[in-house]
RNA sequence: CGCGGGAUGGAGCAGUCUGGAAGCUCGUCGGGCUCAUAACCCGAAGGUCGCAGGUUCAAAUCCUGCUCCCGCAACCA
């Protein structure tokens, strides 16, 4: 691409992805999204830089870790590993990879907390509250349920624990002012109205900068025993990993590249990306990204066929079955522009067949076998035109303006379905010119020749705007074709096949049609779980991880009784508890179970059940819970209440 | 009254901000064609735009109320 034609930097993000859990393929949908907006981008001539990475910190990840019995860095140096396998995976094309336990953004961070704090930005203050002593839980009045600490049912003392705030109602009217003044800073618009109304208009409050709770974090250098909550951590990875020094160092490829032109971020975390982050970046006095995008959510199928097979789709099974390319086609084109969108095997199987294996990879592939059996494989103009010809050459060469167009909106689904109308418009010129009729006469071959190269070159065109969404398909197009990819500012004209090139003789089947019940039996293969027995042949088991060896000691710690439930009702609070009354004996107790799927509260009345009586009380949803239902759980969490197989009286011990 | 989103022909969606002849892709059915991956091209059927009111000459679109779904949160003892 010609250096003089650079239209500039642009320098995007994605959101970092919090390291707790393996990415499925909803967090893969932002990747393939913005990698298709920074290929694009290149391509016109733009100077891209991508960044996205990793979040790391935080409690959960300490729990987790904890849980896993390794450390929280090994913790997440395992997630980490896979969210970026995913990312290969997926061919992304990004230029940098940050992780927010990496030293110099730790670093970093370390600073500006500082130089906020320096400035005044940040101050010290307490987070009160009411304390719950043995659940080390602070309370807020409304949050308590009697008075008591809605987890345990305890006393709570007011108590305060030392925390450093932000103000952010310092800058809040100069945001205000900018997201008034820059009606693209917040896209979809829509969510514009929702930052202003909820949070901006009201009033915002200081924001906790620092916990003192857990420990896996980034400490505060003049006070350790603090560390740096999530968002000023998270958030600051935009520039501290492309160099930025808060004590005025910062890097030249910071200078070049920030602000950022675009923020890609799920529609979940715009509020932090709108308002938090820009307020960060006026404290530190850096000018303000260009356009903060949040994306809509991609979501599983209703669960039809999958919901025995475990509901999560993760890219890289589904690239298993259907390559990378058919996925990163189908994640971009269904996914709307501002609504969710849906996925299923089903529906990435029928969008493959009949956009990539019919529209797309039967065109390249029957005009290339045209090409050998007419002419050998050679493509050459004979310059034969007919009046058909122009309007095929116009949708040809107005589409990189219609994709172009598209794409400046981030609508990237309709710049894709621009490039497909290309595609289905050579399909028809095939039939409105019957090359196989022109075929047949000699004295009608030089007009077959020019017919197959305005396809060549049409697909040529075509493919060379794929580069961007399908990258190695396009690649292979433009391989069989024996073409080269076009120049984005040429993709306007006609003609660039080089005359006379022979096209590829085998030409290689891009995308084999796949049958639903083939794909639906791979993925049978890949999720052994069993299918719910479809007749009433022999059951099939269950088999759990088995848990540790216990001693009858153990087991006698556990009191299990037979509890009459003597009234139910739902959980108003909730759309899964039920609080049922049970009679153990002569005491009545209120247990609170998650089966109200199950379950309705009538039929619950009268049932003689399996209960763990002595288990420690807790809070569920507010309400006071003192033991545990005891039910049975089938592979698709289906639930039966255990129940004496004999009438036995309420209390009676389960031994 | 936790937050938010949705309801448009069989499926997935656009259109809703800025009212003015209901659209796209897939599927189905009929026809055409045979170069090609049972493909491609043409045509047709199929919708009271969740329900009920209201505003208007005119409502999928604006207003009010309701129902049902979904995601998040909380929680599934």
């Amino acid at each position: 691409m010609c250096v003089e034609c650079k239209k500039g930097k642009y320098y995007m993000t994605t959101a970092i992805a919090y390291t707790s859990g393996k990415p499925h393929i909803g967090n893969t949908y932002e990747i393939v999204l913005a990698d298709s907006i920074a290929r694009f981008k290149r391509q016109e001539g733009y100077d891209v830089y991508f960044q996205t990475g990793t979040d790391e910190h935080g409690q959960k990840i300490q729990i987790k870790a904890e849980e896993a019995g390794v450390t929280p860095k090994e913790y997440v140096d395992n997630i980490a590993g896979k969210v970026k396998d995913i990312w290969d995976l997926m061919n992304s094309s990004y230029d940098s990879f940050v992780r927010t336990t990496d030293k110099d953004h730790e670093e970093q961070v370390a600073k500006i907390f500082k130089r906020l704090y320096e400035q005044g930005d940040i101050y010290k203050s307490a987070y009160e509250g009411l304390y719950c002593t043995p659940c080390e839980s602070f309370w807020t009045e409304s949050q308590l349920v009697d008075g008591k600490c809605p987890d345990c049912g305890r006393e709570v003392q007011p108590a305060k624990e030392e925390a450093y705030f932000f103000k952010m109602s310092k800058y809040a009217d100069r945001l205000i002012e900018h997201i008034n003044t820059h009606p693209d800073f917040i896209q979809p618009v829509s969510r514009k109205n929702e930052m202003m109304n909820n949070f901006l208009l009201p009033g915002l409050q200081d924001l906790c900068v620092s916990r003192t709770s857990f420990h896996w974090g980034i400490p505060v250098d003049f006070d350790p025993k603090h560390v740096i909550y999530v968002w000023l951590d998270a958030l600051s990875n935009y520039i501290t990993k492309i160099g930025y020094d808060a004590e005025g160092n910062s890097s030249e490829l910071f200078k070049k590249n920030w602000p950022a032109e675009l923020h890609l971020i799920g529609k979940d975390i715009i509020r932090f990306h709108t308002i938090y982050w820009p307020i960060f970046l006026m404290a530190l006095d850096l000018p303000l990204p260009k356009q903060i995008f949040g994306h809509p959510w991609l979501l599983q199928g209703d669960g039809k066929m999958s919901k025995s097979r475990g509901n999560v789709l993760y890219a890289d099974e589904l690239t298993e079955v259907f390559g990378v390319d058919a996925v990163r086609y189908f994640l971009l084109h269904e996914m709307p522009f501002d609504n969710d969108g849906v996925i299923s095997w089903e529906l990435v199987t029928e969008r493959r067949n009949s956009d990539l294996a019919n529209t797309l990879g039967n065109l390249v592939n029957r005009t290339i076998s045209m090409s050998n059996k007419y002419f050998d494989g050679k493509v050459v103009n004979t310059e034969i035109t007919e009046e058909v010809d122009e309007e095929l050459k116009k949708v040809v060469t107005s589409a990189v303006e219609k994709v172009t167009a598209k794409m400046n909106e981030l609508r990237v689904a309709d710049a894709l379905t621009e490039i497909f109308h290309l595609f289905k418009r050579c399909n028809k010129y095939i039939d409105e010119t019957t090359p196989w009729v022109l075929g047949k006469e000699e004295a009608s071959k030089p007009r077959l020749a020019t017919v197959l190269y305005h396809l060549v070159e049409s697909i040529s065109i075509g493919a060379t705007l794929l580069k961007s969404f399908m990258p190695e398909t396009s690649e292979k197009i433009l391989k069989q074709l024996n073409a080269s990819e076009i120049p984005y500012e040429e993709l306007r004209t006609f003609g660039h096949y080089s005359n006379g090139s022979k096209v590829t003789a085998q030409p290689e089947i891009l995308f084999e049609r796949m049958k639903l019940e083939d794909v639906l039996a791979k993925v049978e293969e890949m999720y052994p779980t069993v299918e719910e027995p479809t007749e009433v042949t022999q059951e099939v088991g269950i088999d759990l991880e088995p848990k540790a060896e216990i001693t009858y000691d153990d087991f006698t710690k556990l009191q299990f009784q037979v509890g009459e439930i003597i009234a139910c009702e739902a959980v108003a609070k909730s759309k899964k508890l039920l609080c049922s009354k049970v009679r153990i004996g002569s005491q009545v107790k209120q247990i609170v179970s998650g089966i109200r799927k199950y379950y309705s509260p009538e039929e619950m009345v009268g049932k003689k059940v399996m209960v763990l009586s002595n288990l420690k009380p807790a809070k569920l949803a507010g309400v006071l819970s003192e033991g545990m239902l005891l039910c049975a759980e089938d592979e698709n969490g289906a639930l039966s209440l255990i129940t004496p197989e004999k009438n036995m009286p309420s209390g009676a011990e389960i031994c």
